[in-house]
DNA sequence: TGGAATTACCTAAAGGCTTTAGGCAAATCA
DNA sequence: TGATTTGCCTAAAGCCTTTAGGTAATTCCA
C-alpha cells in the first residue's frame, strides 16, 4: 500500500485548492480523500473532523491574506494605502473565492486554533495601520475600522454573489470610487 | 393516518422558524419532517428538493424584510429615512438571524422563483427611494446603492459573526455613527 | 349521498457524507 | 535486523437526500 504522504498541513493546503474549485461549503472529507486517491477514513488520522478541516483551511487562507495585505501596505500611506488594502482583499476574493469564503467561516471556537486568532489579530492591526494616515481618536478609530471592514467585506460578498453583475457600471468601476469616498469620509470624520 | 396539513407555504414558514432556531445552514428536510412528526419522504410532495426548500425560505424572508423596510420608510426622507432603512435591516437580522442568512443564500437560479426576484427588486427600489433624498446623478446613484448595500450588509454579517463582540464601543454604539457618516458622505458626494 | 378521483402521507431502498474501531504493512530507529 | 511507530485500509453504524410505488383520507359531483 503506497503511502501518499498525508499530513494536516497538506490536507489544509489541498482543501484550500478544492474550496476554490468547488466552493468552500462543498469541501468534504470525502471529496478530499478522493482527490488523494485514498480511503476516507485515512484522513481522520490527520484531521479531527470535518469542522476541523474547514477551520484549518480558514487558517491557511486568513494567514495568506494577511501576508498579502502586509506586503501591499509596505511603503504606502493615506489614500494610497487605503486603496492598496481594499484592492488586496477584493483581488484575493476574486482569485480565490473558496479561500475567501473560508476566512469568513465562523466555526465553534473550539476548533479554531491560536494561529487563526493570530492571523485575525494581524488583519485588525493592518487596518489600524492604514488608519494612522488619518487623524482619528477613539472611539472614531474603532468606528472607522468597523466601517472599512464592513464596506470592503460587504462589497466583496455582494459582488461574488453576482449582485452587481447585471447592471451598469461594472463592479470594477464602482469599486475605486467607493474607496475614494471612504477616503474623503475618513479625512473629514467629525 | 392523520393528515397534518402540509403545503409548500407551511413548509417554507416552518422552515424559516427552524432557521432562526438552529441556523439556516442546519435546516434540512429531515429536521423539518421531524418537526411535523411526519416521514421525510412526505415532504417531497410539497418541495422539490432541499435546495428548493431553502429557496422558498429565502423568498419568505426577503419578502417579509421588504415589507418591513417599506413600512419603516413611509413618511421619512433624508437622514431620517437612511437611519430607518439601516435599522430595519439590522434589527431584522438580530431578531431573525436564520431568515437573514436565508436572504443572502444564493442558490442556483433554477430554484429561485419569480417571487424571489420580485422581492429583490423591491429592495433595490426602496434603497433608491432613500437616495432620492440626496442629490445624485448617474453613475453616482448606483455607486451609492452599492455602498449602502455593502456597508449595511457587511456590518450586519460581521456583527452576527461576533467580530465586534469583544471590544469597545459596543456594536450598537458604532452603528448610528457609521450611518451618520454615510449620510454626510452622500450629502457631499462629488 | 355514495362512489370516483385526487391528494396526503407511508414504507422501502439506494447512494453519499461523517466518524469510530481495529488491522496490516511500510517506514523509522536501535 | 528486529522492534516500534505510523500511515493507510476494511468494516460498520448513523444521518441526510431523493425516488418509486402503495394505502388511506379527503374532495368532488352525479
Amino acid at each position: 500500500m503506497a503511502r501518499v504522504g498525508l499530513s494536516g498541513a497538506r490536507l489544509a493546503q489541498a482543501g484550500a485548492e478544492l474550496a476554490d474549485e468547488v466552493g468552500f461549503e462543498q469541501v468534504t472529507v470525502s471529496a478530499l480523500a478522493r482527490r488523494f486517491g485514498v480511503q476516507v477514513a485515512s484522513l481522520y488520522s490527520h484531521v479531527r473532523s470535518s469542522d476541523d478541516l474547514k477551520a484549518r483551511i480558514a487558517t491557511v487562507a486568513l494567514t495568506e491574506l494577511a501576508d498579502q495585505v502586509a506586503a501591499a501596505l509596505a511603503g504606502r500611506a493615506g489614500r494610497d494605502a487605503l486603496h492598496a488594502l481594499a484592492d488586496v482583499y477584493r483581488d484575493y476574493a476574486r482569485a480565490h473565492p473558496g479561500r475567501y469564503a473560508a476566512t469568513r467561516h465562523t466555526a465553534a471556537a473550539s476548533v479554531l486554533g491560536e494561529q487563526y486568532v493570530a492571523a485575525g489579530r494581524r488583519h485588525s492591526e493592518l487596518v489600524r495601520a492604514v488608519l494612522r494616515g488619518y487623524d482619528l481618536g477613539e472611539p472614531a478609530q474603532t468606528d472607522a475600522v468597523r466601517l472599512l471592514g464592513s464596506t470592503i467585506h460587504g462589497y466583496i460578498t455582494l459582488e461574488l454573489a453576482g449582485s452587481f453583475a447585471h447592471s451598469e457600471p461594472s463592479a470594477g468601476d464602482s469599486w475605486p470610487r467607493i474607496i475614494d469616498a471612504l477616503d474623503t469620509l475618513l479625512r473629514s470624520w467629525s
